[in-house]
RNA sequence: GGCGGCAUAGCCAAGUGGUAAGGCAGCGGCCUGCAAAGCCGUUAUUCUCCGGUUCGAAUCCGGAUGCCGCCUCCA
């Protein structure tokens, strides 16, 4: 079997081979640390969340790295504005965001590294590319000269000569060229600053990211992941630094997810419209959240609404259901998964760039299959198990119906008593054995009117809260 | 102006040359005291439109229309 993927950097599927046989080392952009993580964050992060996993279920070795930009005219604006210290704010927000992607079970990164702790690296990239030519300085400021790499705009599929430099925003006319871009900025009184051979200053945008991943990975690693958005212009600068400084190339694959849309309309500051992911977690369960960003192919627009996220929950009540019903009954043959139909079409769509919206409808057909062999009373047990195993390694490589299932339906309980449920059922069902319809069904109007749903089963009656 | 993407059933969404996955909703049935859950059947002779290539196209090519993104330190 093969693993192709999507590169952007020549517009293809492409057949996956890493540099290094039976290891990945891959860096996926994290946030700029300035406020809470919105939806589209999450997306991003459960994204390569689901690559890491799905490449080591794969037996890739991986190295992951995720980084965190922790110095940046953003954080120091906001800082700004609220009468904060920069480097309290965002290490207020690394906080926040590992709350919300740790209740969205997003896997820690192998590195995580934050650009104040690689500084000394960063200089030494600025130094090296001033010394090659690459940049040069004009008031303690270093800019990158684009004109010195020539394949500047392949990433993206840009020319130079093509772009309107400048049509929409001022161009700083001490620049060279209208796309030169800073890799290291003199600092303002008050701003954080280290001394560096060009005077006191900060990293410019893009180079903390080349600086970072090469001193974890090496100048040549496997994938590059971020938001599509990341493609031009911080990529195409990525590359050019990097490429510039080592003479080799930067990165083999490079992954983009799409953008998450909010009732159809793109986040923007203009429509103050940022969901973030606290207040999603407010509503939604995590994994339903999970459900809903890879029910779509990661390259793919997706649009949340309340009625996509509906749906999301119902299909994650669906699998829990099937597993709920499976507890105590038939375990999961997990040793025996490699041998499964359903797990090798799983593997075989998920080897085709990553297609989950595929792998979650092979995850369903495995739920029919499963239901209709226990529907059967004398199915084959081991054909169960197996389902079983399958089921639950799919679940694992998504993370989605990760837990147990009797905690998913008791989770969904906000405002109900668990104890008070679970005496009217015992009512319902005496009234049941004595025939009493009537008060067996008053007793089940209480508890729908508490939106409880009960479902009747051989070994007993259990319940869940209603959609 | 430059670059790129997308248009598949009521809705969401896979499918990149071989005769339309999956989920939600709907309808009919089985099961059930009645339900719920589950299962079965049904729901696109058809994939925005028009041409072309091919034995054969949702899938490739050309064109049209519509929507969207990037070129703004937005994932």
């Amino acid at each position: 079997m093969t693993l192709r993927v999507y590169n952007t950097l020549g517009g293809e599927k492409q057949l996956f081979e890493p540099i290094e046989a039976g290891k990945v080392r891959m860096y996926v952009c994290g946030p700029t640390v300035y406020d809470y993580c919105h939806i589209g964050h999450a997306r991003s992060v459960v994204v390569f969340d689901v690559i890491a996993r799905y490449l080591r279920r794969r037996g890739f070795e991986v190295t992951y790295v995720r980084n965190f930009t922790d110095v940046d005219d953003k954080i120091i604006r906001r800082a700004n504005e609220t009468g904060q210290d920069p480097g309290v704010l965002a290490a207020r927000f690394i906080e926040a965001f590992y709350t919300d992607m740790d209740a969205l079970l997003v896997e820690r990164a192998d590195h995580e590294p934050k650009v104040t702790e690689f500084i000394q690296p960063i200089i030494d990239l600025v130094q090296r590319l001033v010394q090659r030519g690459n940049a040069y300085t004009v008031d303690g400021d270093v800019y990158f000269d684009v004109t010195t790499f020539e394949s500047y705009g392949k990433l993206s599929g840009r020319r130079l000569e093509d772009m309107e430099a400048g049509a929409r925003i001022e161009v700083d006319q001490r620049k060279r060229h209208p796309h030169d871009f800073a890799l290291w900025k003199a600092a303002k009184p008050g701003e954080p600053a280290w001394d560096s051979p060009w005077g006191r200053g900060r990293p410019g945008w893009h180079i903390e990211c080349s600086a970072m991943s090469s001193t974890l990975l090496g100048d040549t690693f496997d994938i590059h992941g971020g938001g599509k958005d990341l493609i031009f212009p911080h990529h195409e600068n990525e590359i050019a630094q990097s490429e510039a400084a080592s003479g080799r190339p930067y990165v083999k694959y490079w992954l983009h997810n799409g953008f998450v849309n909010i009732n159809h309309e793109k986040m923007s500051k203009s429509l103050n419209n940022f969901l973030m992911i606290r207040d999603v977690l407010q509503r939604h369960y995590p994994e339903a959240v999970r459900m809903f960003l890879l029910s779509s192919h990661y390259r793919s627009p997706i649009d949340f609404t309340p009625e996509a996220m509906a749906e999301a929950s119902a299909k994650l009540t669906r699998v829990y259901t099937l597993l709920r019903r499976l507890t105590g009954r038939t375990p999961a043959a997990a040793d025996k998964v490699d041998g499964s139909p359903f797990w090798h079409r799983f593997t075989a769509e998920m080897d085709d760039d990553f297609n989950t919206a595929a792998g979650i409808g092979t995850l369903f057909e495995a739920v029919r299959a499963t239901n209709q062999l226990l529907d059967a009373g004398n199915a084959d047990q081991g054909e169960i198990a197996l389902n079983h195993g399958a089921i639950l390694r799919m679940g694992q490589v998504l993370g989605i119906a990760t837990g147990d299932a009797e905690a998913y339906f008791k989770s969904q309980a906000r405002d109900i008593d668990p104890a008070r449920v679970e005496d009217l059922i015992a009512r319902r069902t005496a009234a049941r054995k004595a025939r009493d319809w009537a008060e067996a069904d008053r007793l089940r109007d209480e508890l729908t009117a508490m939106g409880v749903a009960i479902e009747d089963r051989p070994e007993g009656t259990v319940w869940r809260m209603a959609d």
